[in-house]
RNA sequence: GCCGGAGUGGCGGAACUGGCAUACGCGAUCGACUCAAAAUCGAUUGCCCUUGCGGGCUUGUGGGUUCGAAUCCCACCUCCGGCACCA
């Protein structure tokens, strides 16, 4: 009998899956639909179409793939699509530089995703296939901008934005790191222009709360969200400047400090600045203060060592506790985008205010005692974080600072001086980019209607064709001009087309619905189709998406259920977050010259060997390093599966009764559920199989040894799935 | 600073609910086959002492609970990740 030839038996059973179109599964009520079997949702993060696919895409979809066939073996109805998420910036930027038009560049690669994705030998449904940058899909992305629209989820106002001078666009703030954008790593400087926004913030408590919907998700994906989300309790006071009349709520999540409040700070961006200062001898000091702060960026601001600064502001309000008069100041360590961009200093018990006082030769009061006495009665210890009885708060001395302070927000809010609020790090979703390869946002501005949606029926505003893709602070769309002219779908008089461009994570935010029901043209998809395939039921993908891309869907999803076009709150009920494969202990990049090429490896060993080896390297969710040495293991193993399967593939198939091969063979096909099914570990049922493929060939004479064998090919199916094919026919 | 995760052989890692620590793979050593090499097959391989028989030690460190701890509890050390002038 021939030896394993990788080459040969892949590109058969390839050819073969493609024309007897094996995992593709019908919708309910369709033909081929089996109504008896229960579903499963195995879906791994669409590629973004750019260039050649990597190793670590060959490890998600390996992952992806054997959890699909792992289910399909235990009698599940298996949803296993693909699709590209094909906006976005690389193709343009590709775009500029070369006048290549992104469609190109992105339907190239796209076309070597669709040939690597074949050869890998992953069971997809190619029946669902779909692409983000198509008419057809990004047509229903609109029609959900409009729902939204309708329904004031989506906005469109004048805002201080992230905006990065290199990519010419707005940022998302999620897409704004350490002051630099995600992207280019060019410092972003701030905007004031209109854009449109996504009301995530109206989600941001069941965001936090519906994590106990899910199934099984990994823990520090939840605190990553949960900290992005940043929900603080506390309580809105309200002090008073009575020189100009204008009063000045604060957030703080301590009321029960207010005693200690000595003075109080405005962002540099408070609108109410100029009315404090015009015509006072502080204006020249606090408007020099305001623009140097300006022109510093994000980064620069928030350093970590940073000493505090600030410019006296020469008037003052009432601390609405004690009726005390506390001097105002303007300080760039009070920020606008938090609270309500100014807040009561209260130096005594909280590092920051205690710095800024000490510099600026501030009182600093203790109105908490410490633990230690020792401590309690002076200056040590300050600043205070910790909790114990109130002193020099007047009817609260005495009583703890916790119970003290559900007190004293009542006793504010019976006055009319405060009540309790919450506060969110998190922003809304800023959604508008200056760009053109995007979903065009739907509407039309008109001058005497103001905001037209473009009807649905219109749908798709399709993406002109244009000659310059280079950015000039707005969407390269505005050149076109024959497209911009419309006119108002209201009045019929002429208007003008929005000429922004939606950030991509909107298409993404909403795909895997569209798997459901992917050539509907009447409807983005048929909600009793989506309901019965959603939710997904094992999500896999990089653990960078851990924030941004979870996020939005989660949002997303929750407003098409609200809009009743779905009924799950959730798209994601258990999430692998898969680690990176390094080389030389280093991520791989062309520039350090470590790149793996999954094309050069599977040519020569096979797309088996490649894809049980990113599985067999270690836990899934940890970082790995390749190594070809240990590659080769995996090499020999499929060998040696392939040579003890035609030793006994002749033997009689007779009842081999209890002997001790087949009682491994039992404990190896509990195990391996056990670890796939129930513990998601993929790595330890590869051993499994290995151990018992070397008892088989330690004990050829064992009449199990045929059962054995067999056992081995069908759990080794998940990770192998063209020599397990292959040698099951031999069987 | 806050939050989360992890520390097991020469290396990647396994050990599910407290029950044979180190499965499986890599590497290494020896042997078989071969003119030779590769491939393959077999044996050995946690550490220390011992020619051998055998003995002692071992899951980051120190303590604790338990008949029994990598696993549970307390304290500490180290590493990784996220957030951070968020009031």
């Amino acid at each position: 009998m021939a030896g394993y030839e990788p080459k040969e038996i892949e590109g058969k059973w390839q050819r073969i899956w493609a024309e007897e179109k094996t995992w593709e599964v019908a919708n309910p009520g369709q033909p081929g639909s089996d109504p008896s079997k229960p579903k499963a949702y195995v879906l791994e993060m669409l590629p973004y179409p750019s260039g050649e696919p990597h190793v670590g895409h060959l490890k998600c979809y390996a992952v992806g793939d054997a959890i699909a066939h792992f289910r399909r073996r235990h009698g599940f109805e298996v949803i296993h699509p693909m699709g590209y998420d094909s906006f976005g910036l690389p193709a343009e930027n590709n775009a500029i530089k070369t006048g290549e038009p992104p469609r190109v560049a992105t339907e190239r690669s796209i076309a070597s995703f669709q040939r690597q994705f074949r050869e890998w030998g992953i069971s997809i449904d190619w029946s669902r296939e779909l692409a983000t940058h198509t008419p057809e899909y990004y047509r229903w992305t609109q029609w959900i901008f409009l729902q939204l629209f309708e329904r004031g989820l989506a906005y469109r106002t004048e805002a201080p934005v992230q905006w990065c001078p290199k990519d010419a666009t707005v940022l998302a703030n999620e897409q704004v790191v350490d002051g630099r954008c995600e992207r280019c790593g060019t410092e972003v400087v701030q905007r004031n222009l209109e854009q449109w926004f996504f009301r995530t913030t109206d989600y941001a408590d069941r965001l936090l709360s519906d994590f106990e919907l899910l199934e099984s998700w990994p823990e520090h994906v939840i605190t990553m969200q949960r900290n992005w989300i940043g929900r603080s309790e506390g309580a809105e006071v309200t002090f008073r400047c009575e020189e100009v009349e204008l009063d000045f709520p604060v957030f703080t999540t301590r009321p029960d400090t207010l005693f200690g409040a000595t003075f109080f700070v405005l962002a540099p961006e408070h609108p109410e600045l100029g009315r404090l200062v015009a015509g006072t001898p502080a204006e020249d000091e606090v408007r020099e203060y305001v623009n140097r702060v300006g022109r510093e960026s994000a980064e620069e601001r928030g350093a970590e060592d940073r000493e505090k600064t600030g410019v006296p502001l020469g008037r003052s309000v009432v601390n609405p506790v004690n009726g005390e008069s506390i001097p105002m100041f303007v300080a760039d360590y009070v920020l606008m985008e938090y609270g309500t961009g100014a807040i009561m200093a209260v130096p005594g018990h909280d590092s920051r205010d205690y710095e800024f006082a000490q510099k600026f030769d501030l009182p600093i009061v203790r109105v908490i005692e410490g633990s230690d006495p020792e401590e309690a009665r002076d200056d040590v210890g300050l600043p205070y974080a910790g909790d114990g009885p109130m002193i020099g708060s007047g009817r609260f001395d005495g009583q703890h600072n916790r119970e003290a302070y559900e007190e004293i927000v009542a006793w504010l809010e019976s006055d009319g001086r405060g009540e309790p609020a919450v506060n969110y790090r998190l922003r809304d979703w800023l959604v508008s980019r200056q760009r053109y390869w995007g979903a065009p946002i739907p509407v039309v501005y008109c001058d005497e209607c103001g905001i037209v949606p473009v009807p649905a029926e219109q749908l798709p505003v399709e993406l002109p064709e244009i000659e310059d893709y280079a950015p000039q602070g707005k969407s390269p769309l505005a050149a076109a001009e024959d497209w911009v002219a419309t006119e108002c779908p209201r009045c019929g008089a002429a208007a003008r087309r929005e000429t922004d461009t939606m950030d991509t994570f909107v298409d993404s935010s909403w795909y895997f619905i569209r798997y459901a029901d992917p050539h509907n043209d009447e409807a983005p998809f048929d909600r009793q189709i989506a309901d019965y395939w959603l939710p997904v039921n094992q999500y896999i993908g990089g653990i960078e998406h851990a924030i941004l891309h979870l996020m939005y869907a989660r949002f997303l999803t929750k407003a098409l259920a609200d809009v009743g076009q779905l009924a799950v709150q959730e798209p994601f009920a258990n999430l692998f977050a898969q680690g990176m494969i390094t080389r030389d202990g280093a991520k791989m990049s062309k520039s350090k010259g470590n790149v793996i090429v999954p094309d050069e490896y599977i040519e020569r060993y096979g797309a088996d060997a490649c894809r049980m080896y990113l599985l067999f390297i270690g836990p899934v969710e940890q970082d790995a390093e390749w190594q070809d040495a240990g590659f080769e293991g995996i090499v020999r193993f499929l060998h040696r599966l392939w040579r003890v399967s035609m030793d006994h593939a002749g033997d009689p198939e007779v009842e081999p009764g209890d002997t001790p091969l087949a009682r491994k063979a039992h404990a190896t096909i509990d195990k391996v559920t056990d670890d796939i099914g129930r513990r998601f570990s993929l790595n330890t049922p590869i051993a499994a199989v290995m151990e018992l493929v070397n008892e088989i060939s330690r004990n050829p004479e064992d009449p199990a040894a045929r059962l054995a064998t067999e056992t081995a090919v069908s759990l080794i199916q998940p990770y192998a799935s063209h020599i397990a094919e292959e040698l099951w026919e031999h069987l």
